[in-house]
This record gives structure tokens, sequence and C-alpha cells, in this order.
DNA sequence: TCATTAAATTTGT
DNA sequence: ACAAATTTAATGA
């Protein structure tokens, strides 16, 4: 593992020289954790999670005790910047998808980072203005009610993320169910029924896209 | 690597 | 939505 693997794969930091990435260093706290730890749970101390190795899904427990899966964070990608600012997390869980490396650095201490490198504040904006509009459209997915609507942008979305028509779905069928809000024998079936229109082709996990416009369409 | 078992997914009701 | 059937992944020899 590279000494700074968690600070370089992070846009917010990969802009800075050898020294400062030193200082922040020291500030984090790295750990490994297994498939199927658990990185984080509500009202664990405020912190910000860096993925330097492996992925991880966010979720929350529905009042049911359902597991809604709100996303997954990938190898470079982070978790809780608004708990730097004191939002507290009173509702989000996280867990390692395979063996996942993580660095955590503490909410005060990245405070103090904020004073110290103000070029990191800008950044921050920039980074959470794409997760918030990224937030609008996944709630955009639930007021739909189509669940075969909801599926075909979340594919079209997928292949434009891969700059391919043939990619892996990136979490589990049942996951994936529960990010659009339904259930896995309604996605089973909706996957079916895309494939029996022949709009894609699907081999486990790998779905090719045969027909991306015609996939639009059930955007009306 | 292969067999056994567990987990996930699909299909029928 | 539930349960049975089928398929895929995990585990251990």
């Amino acid at each position: 593992m590279e000494k700074h693997s968690c600070l370089i794969l992070v846009p917010l930091f990969n802009h800075m020289d050898e020294h400062d990435l030193e200082k922040i260093y020291s500030l984090t706290k790295q750990r490994t954790y297994k498939k199927g730890e658990q990185i984080f749970k509500p009202y664990d101390q405020q912190q910000l999670t860096i993925v330097a190795k492996g992925r991880m899904k966010v979720y929350q427990l529905s009042g049911s005790g359902r597991e809604q899966l709100l996303r997954v964070v990938e190898t470079g990608e982070y978790e809780g910047e608004s708990a730097l600012f004191g939002v507290k997390n009173d509702s989000l869980f996280a867990e390692a998808l395979q063996e996942t490396v993580v660095c955590t650095l503490a909410h005060h201490d990245f405070q103090k980072l904020l004073l110290t490198y103000p070029q990191i504040s800008l950044r921050l904006l920039e980074t959470n203005a794409e997760k918030l509009s990224s937030a609008q459209h996944q709630a955009q997915f639930l007021v739909m009610e189509a669940i075969e609507t909801r599926l075909a942008v979340y594919l079209l979305e997928l292949a434009k993320e891969n700059d391919r028509l043939t990619f892996e779905l990136p979490m589990k069928m049942k996951e994936l169910a529960g990010f659009l809000g339904t259930t896995p024998e309604t996605l089973s079936r909706k996957f079916k029924l895309l494939s029996d229109k022949a709009l894609i082709r699907r081999e486990r996990q790998k779905i090719t896209l045969l027909d991306p416009e015609e996939l639009e369409d059930c955007y009306v």
C-alpha cells in the first residue's frame, strides 16, 4: 500500500504537495476491514471516511428494518463530509463490500485543516455540489412510479459513467432493488422484461445495453 | 480443483 | 408477498 494512498486518491487533497500531504496524513487513521464488517454506524464520532482500497456501501434502515442502500462508495471516493460541518449522523451505516482500506479524519482536525489550507474549502464546495445534484436525482427516482423507468434511467447512468455499453452492476440484485425502491422479485422480472424486449443483454452482473435510445424512451 | 453447503436470484402461486 | 426451485458463490478437503 502506498504511503499516502488514501490522500492521493481523493480529489480533495491530491493537488497538494508532499509536505502538506505528510502533515494531513499524520491526522488520519487507517484501518482495513474485511468483507461484511461495519465501517461506521449512526452516532459514531463524526468523521470523514475515505476509501483507499475496496468498496463500501452506505445505507440506512427503514422503519421495518429493511435496508435502504444509498450509494456505493468506490476506491478514491469518500463519505461523511457533511459531518465535518457538524451535521450529526443519526441514520447512516457503512459496511465493507470486500476487503477495504479506509482512512478517517476526525471532525475537529478537518476544521483545522480548512483554516490552514483554504484551497481545500473550494474543492469541498465543488464536490459537495456534485453530491447534491446526484441526491436530487435519486429523489426524483423515488417519485417515479414505474420501476421499469427507474431501472432504465439507472442503467443509462451506469453506461454513461463507464463510457461503455457493457458494464458490471456495482451491487447485488438485492441491494439494487433496495436502491431503486423495489423488491428483488420485481427487479428480477423487470430485468427479464427488458431482456425480452431486446433492449439489454444480461449475464450475471454483466449488462450490455443493446438499444440505449429505445431505453431512453422509458424515460417518459 | 472438486464436492458440499450456503446464499442469492428467479419463478410460480 | 411468500415459498419453492434454480443458479451462483463460498468453503473446506
